[in-house]
Formats: C-alpha cells, sequence, structure tokens
DNA sequence: AGCACGCCGACT
DNA sequence: GTCGGCGTGCTC
C-alpha cells in the first residue's frame, strides 16, 4: 500500500443483491489492509456492521458523500486474491447472480488459529524453485501432447485411456491416473500449478496417491469438504503461497488461488456433482472455461466419454479433441434379455449368456455388478392390476426402503401400514425395478458360495483383493479391483436410459463406461437390456455417432446444450413480471410453461449463446430491483437457475402444459 | 436485511 | 395540532 491510499473498495459478505457491489471506506492510520484482506465495515451510520473483502485500494473516491472508516481488520491476508474476485464477477455476471455469493463459495470457512500459524510459517522468500521433476511417459499420449493441452488459453477434450496397470507398489491402477498425473508433472515441471476439479469422493480416492508418488512432497494440495475444516482452509493458504501446487479437490477447488496456473482439468463433466447446489449454480464447467478465458489458462475436459456440451464444442472446433492412440478397450457384449431362453438358473434379470460368463469368471477373480438404484425396490405397483402405487398422503413415489416390508414415502416419509391398491381394492404389492438390495438377494442366491461385496454411497469400497467375489455396486461407487475385473455385469440398463431426464443418455454412457473402464484388458463387459444405437456404441467403445446425433436432435429442438436457458421460478405474480421484463429487453428465443410447482410457478426461458450476455445481464438486474422494490409484506422471492438443464425436466414430463400461446 | 424518511388517519 | 401507520429508498 502507497502512501496516498487511503480509500479501500470493499465488497460486502451479503446475501443482498441491491447491496453486492463495492463499497469505497477509509482506511484509518496504522491498519494494514491489503487487496483481498477481511474487514469489518460499518453500514448505514454505524448501525450495522458488515464484514467484506477489500477488492481495490486507492486514493481517490467517486463517492459523493463522507466515507465511513473500516472499522477493523479481521485478516490482513489477502484471502480474495484479485483473479479470483474477476472470475467471482464474471460467474455472477454469467448465472445472473451475486458475486458475493461465488467469493462464499470459492473462500472456506475462516480458521483463526491455522491461519495464524500459517502465518509465522509461510516462506517470506517467495517463488520456492520447482524440484526437477522426472517426467514419465504414458503409453498412447506423444510427447507434445502435454504441451499441447497445456498451453495458453488452450481448450481440450481428453479422452482417458480404459484399464490399468499395477505399479510399483503392486496396487492396480487406473491408466487414466497416469494421463492425468502426467499432466501434474509437466505444470509442475514449467513452474506452474495445475488445478484437477473431480465430482466425487470416489475420484479423489483414485487420483490423490498417484498424483502423491508422480510429485515432489508438499506439492499436490486437497481441496474439498470431507477434509477437517481447519485442514481445508490451511491447505487454502498453501494456494496462495507463492509456488506452484496441484491442487486435487471437488467443485470448489475450480476457484484455488494458486500462483501461475497452467491450467484446470475438469474430470468426467457430465457428472451431476460439478453443478453447484447453491445460489447461483454455476457448473464447474463453465466456471473452468471463464477461468482459463480470464488468466490466459488452459482447460482440460477428461473422461471416458465426452459430455454433450463438450461433444458440442469439440464438433464446432472450439475445444480439440486428444486421445490415446493405442486403444486397450476390453470388449463389451450387449446382451438383450431373451425371455424362456434355457432352464438354467439364471437370475430373472440376467441373460444366460452373461450369468455363464459371470459363473466362469468367477473361478479366477472378481466380478463386478453395476446396479442403478440405491435402496432395495424404486417402486411399488399393485400385484393384482399391475398399477403403479404412489404415497396417500401426498401423491409422492413409494420405496420399499431396506429391511422393510411396508411401502413409505420418498417425499413425506410416511410409512403405508395398510396399503391397498386404489385402483383395484387388492392388498397385496409388488415392489418395481431393482435396488441395490434386491440385487443381492436375487443375484447371492444364483451364485451359492462366492462372497458378496455390497458397495454403494453408504458402504465405500475402494478396493477389493483379486479372489474370486461377487461385487455389486451402485453406479458411481464401483471399487477398483486388483488386476481388474474378469467380468463386469451392468444391469437395469433400460431403466437408465428411459428415465425421464434430459440428462439420461449422458449419464447412462457415463455410468457404463466408468464400469467398462475398470475391466482387466482380457476382461468381458456384459450390458444388459439395452438394443439399437447405445448398444452399438457401449459394444464399440465409439460414443462421438450417437453423441452427436444427440446434439444435433437437441438442436433442432432448441434443447441444452444447443441452446441456454434460465430457469424462473417462485410466486406467480413475481415470476411472471419478470418475465414479462426479460422479454421486454429482448434476446429470447421463447419462454416454456408456466408449470405450477410449490410455491408458485416456473418457466424457462430459452436464449441463443449469442445473445446470453445480453440476457444474464437483464436477468441480473431484474433481481436487483425486484430486491429493492419488492412488496415487503409477501416475501417475493424470485429463483433464478441459468443453465441446469435438469429444470427442463418437469416441463418435459408435463408438456401439455409446457407451451405458452 | 435493517433502518430512516415521508405523507395520510385517529388521538390527548 | 401530533403520534404512528408501513410504502419507498438507501446503505460508502
Amino acid at each position: 500500500m502507497s502512501p496516498q491510499t487511503r480509500i479501500a473498495q470493499v465488497l460486502l459478505d451479503t446475501r443482498l443483491p441491491q447491496l453486492d457491489r463495492p463499497f469505497d471506506y477509509l482506511i484509518p492510520e496504522g491498519f494494514n489492509v491489503s487487496v483481498g484482506s477481511l474487514v469489518k465495515v460499518p453500514l448505514r451510520q454505524r448501525k450495522t456492521a458488515a464484514q467484506g473483502y477489500v477488492v481495490g485500494l486507492s486514493d481517490a473516491t467517486a463517492h459523493t458523500g463522507t466515507l465511513a472508516e473500516i472499522a477493523e481488520v479481521v485478516s490482513p491476508v489477502g484471502l480474495l486474491a484479485p483473479q479470483t474476485y474477476a472470475l467471482a464477477e464474471a460467474i455472477a455476471e454469467r448465472q445472473a447472480g451475486s458475486t458475493a455469493d461465488i467469493v462464499r463459495l470459492a473462500i472456506p470457512p475462516r480458521y483463526v488459529r491455522t491461519e495464524k500459524k500459517w502465518r509465522e510459517q509461510v516462506p517470506q522468500t517467495p517463488t520456492a524453485r520447482p524440484v526437477p521433476t522426472e517426467l514419465s511417459a504414458v503409453d498412447g499420449f506423444s510427447e507434445d501432447s502435454w504441451a499441447t493441452m497445456l498451453q495458453q488459453s488452450g481448450r481440450t477434450a481428453l479422452y482417458l485411456p480404459h484399464g490399468g496397470e499395477t505399479n510399483a507398489q503392486g496396487e492396480w491402477t487406473p491408466r487414466s491416473c497416469a494421463v492425468i498425473s502426467r499432466l501434474a508433472q509437466s505444470a509442475y515441471a514449467a513452474g506452474q500449478s495445475l488445478i484437477i476439479v473431480v465430482p466425487t469422493w470416489r475420484h479423489l480416492a483414485l487420483y490423490e496417491q498417484p498424483l502423491r508418488d508422480a510429485l515432489p512432497d508438499d506439492i499436490v494440495v486437497s481441496l474439498h469438504s470431507e477434509l477437517a475444516p481447519a485442514e481445508r482452509y490451511r491447505n487454502f493458504l498453501l494456494c496462495l503461497e507463492q509456488s506452484p501446487r496441484v491442487v486435487l479437490g471437488t467443485r470448489h477447488a475450480v476457484y484455488a488461488p494458486v500462483h501461475n496456473l497452467s491450467g484446470v482439468v475438469v474430470l468426467d463433466d457430465s457428472d451431476e456433482s460439478h453443478s453447484e447446489p447453491l445460489a447461483p449454480y454455476p457448473h464447474t464447467r463453465d466456471i473452468a472455461l471463464l477461468r482459463g478465458s480470464l488468466e490466459g489458462s488452459a482447460t482440460v475436459f477428461a473422461s471416458l466419454v465426452p459430455s454433450l456440451s463438450v461433444t458440442r464444442w469439440v464438433e464446432q472446433g472450439y475445444v480439440e479433441a486428444i486421445a490415446p492412440t493405442t486403444s486397450q478397450r476390453a470388449q463389451v457384449i450387449p446382451t438383450e434379455l431373451a425371455l424362456g431362453e434355457g432352464v438354467e438358473q439364471a437370475p430373472a434379470r440376467l441373460p444366460s449368456q452373461a450369468f455363464r460368463a459371470a459363473k466362469e469368471a468367477l473361478k479366477t477373480g472378481p466380478v463386478l455388478v453395476q446396479v442403478f438404484r440405491t435402496g432395495f425396490a424404486p417402486g411399488v405397483s399393485c400385484a393384482q392390476c399391475r398399477e403403479k402405487s404412489f404415497c396417500r398422503t401426498c401423491s409422492g413415489p413409494l420405496r420399499v426402503p431396506d429391511g422393510s416390508s411396508k411401502p413409505s414415502c420418498l417425499w413425506c416419509g410416511v410409512t403405508d401400514t395398510t396399503w391397498r391398491c386404489v385402483h383395484c381394492g387388492h392388498d397385496r404389492f409388488l415392489p418395481r425395478g431393482h435396488g441395490i438390495e434386491r440385487t443381492l438377494a436375487d443375484i447371492g442366491k444364483s451364485f451359492p458360495g462366492v462372497p458378496l461385496v455390497r458397495a454403494d454411497g453408504q458402504h465405500r469400497v475402494s478396493r477389493v483383493p483379486n479372489t474370486p467375489a461377487l461385487v455389486i455396486a451402485t453406479r458411481g461407487a464401483e471399487p477398483l479391483a486388483d488386476q481388474g475385473y474378469r467380468a463386469v455385469l451392468l444391469l437395469d440398463g433400460a431403466a437408465m436410459l428411459s428415465r425421464e431426464s434430459i440428462g439420461a443418455l449422458e449419464d447412462s454412457l457415463q455410468a457404463w463406461e466408468s464400469a467398462i473402464a475398470l475391466l482387466a484388458d482380457d476382461g468381458t463387459g456384459f450390458l444388459t437390456d439395452v438394443s439399437g444405437q447405445p448398444a452399438l456404441a457401449v459394444s464399440s467403445g465409439r460414443y462421438e455417432p450417437l453423441l452427436r446425433h444427440e446434439v444435433t436432435q437437441r438442436q433442432a429442438l432448441r434443447m441444452p446444450p444447443s441452446t441456454r436457458i434460465a430457469s424462473l421460478s417462485g410466486p406467480a405474480s413475481v415470476v411472471m413480471s419478470a418475465q414479462q421484463a426479460l422479454e421486454a429487453a429482448g434476446g429470447l428465443i421463447d419462454v416454456l410453461g408456466p408449470v405450477s410447482i410449490e410455491g408458485g410457478i416456473r418457466v424457462i426461458a430459452r436464449f441463443s449463446y449469442a445473445e446470453g450476455a445480453r440476457v444474464t445481464r437483464e436477468l441480473r438486474a431484474i433481481r436487483q430491483k425486484l430486491a429493492v422494490s419488492r412488496n415487503r409484506s409477501q416475501p417475493a422471492r424470485l429463483r433464478i437457475v441459468v443453465d441446469n438443464p435438469d429444470r427442463l425436466d418437469a416441463l418435459l414430463r408435463e408438456s401439455d402444459e409446457a407451451r405458452v400461446g
């Protein structure tokens, strides 16, 4: 701070849209304030105090009134880095939300003791020189592919390889780990940082050790919410140091304020965990691209199967695809359920071909069975008339929970102890579909004497030994098998694909392919009950034709990702007035809806990428105006969700009502 | 969010 | 004459 800078611009930590801009404050003599510091400031004649981050220092102000003084320096550390603030502003604009809301996501909860300890230890000399790293070679990738991926402002779709190899410690590790580790080595060898953003705990477990093995100690920094809060904050502070880091974390890691950023790697961008559940609901994919354009850093979308968004960008030439030249994908056989085929003791859902193969495979090693849903059975229907049954209290979906014989409601939790069919009056129901519990019970019987392993969100298993065992896992929770699985059975394919969700295809392909990738090179995958183009894609491992066709269809239907969308929800009057203001401003393709939701209505506005900036800017203005001049007696909250295709699902289901005009 | 300002109805 | 209703506006 130069002697004449006596004025700090402070972004308040507030949820109010109308306060979401910097305010100028005088810096009292002797206050240790720098850009990014956390300060306490008076608001409105010292009546209320607020916290905020210093986002700029100056010796002048545009404010005409008298300036108040900063009341207290909470932390002199530059917690909100200038580039993080710029990124937060850009995302807030894109999502029609508040900058302060993004800042809250970007900076983890503060731990004073941790911060104090760190400040005493932080090296005074900037830029520790990177330790030379021995760069490893990775099969299927040329030596300059790493530089290509990490070049300034580069945008890459990285197709991860299948299968795995046994490492020095004798552990089987997926080949994708070697690819990501090698990319991190490249960045680090150039004295730069790399951020790797993964969707789930399972990815963290998968990538952390290989990264630590490939890089010098203390370089790899974990950043995710399963860490103890103090440790998470300490790791965040480590990122602020003037030396390169490799950050591995879940979605908030995309904001990590690392020194000299080379690029951001987004793993499995089609996974819904990359979609932020808090306002303003940004997606890691968009944050990474924005950060790339603001900081000139590279963006790499790494996955076994590209998402629809990435497929579209590759098609447009906006993103360059890089795939391994050598393909080691295991064999995959689509098997349709053939009823009455043979008299073997195959369970009802297992085609006999897959059953025989599984039995054979179980002689030498583990077999993975992937199921779609958790719980015992995902639905209930009448045993006599087969009509689907719903909750008598709230019409919600019924489930039969683990270890229960009575259905209960997923929405209101009420257990129906005296179930009776509303259509025919029959008093016996059948569980519909198959959750993991039922699969365990059914399939376990057909493989007597084989050890069963259950892996799902509640029972986390990260590895199974290379011994015969039937591993039954929900999608996304599959353990690694030492030496790879001998066989993989993908069940519930039809149910997954035919979900009434716009993300069903993307999600299904991702689920299948990630299980197939766990096969030993000479193992075999079986996809049951799926036919046509999806079956062809899975058996050949060539997803592009299917995905491109889907993108083309979405374009014709003006659906994401070919078009941008914004969902507006809240009390009917508020949504309608917001809709009118938005339509008056122009730039929209059309507005779908309204459909009624709890507490009001929802509409979906569709607009092109070209008009995107204009529409979200207008939406942001509408949101601010509403916050200032709303009717006080009725707290009228307008919820704006930009580019979240999940919001379309409710409209698609009620397509009769979905059209306006 | 809070809190002040401001311009109309029933009160000592 | 004024006390106070909460509609409207602002926060450095």
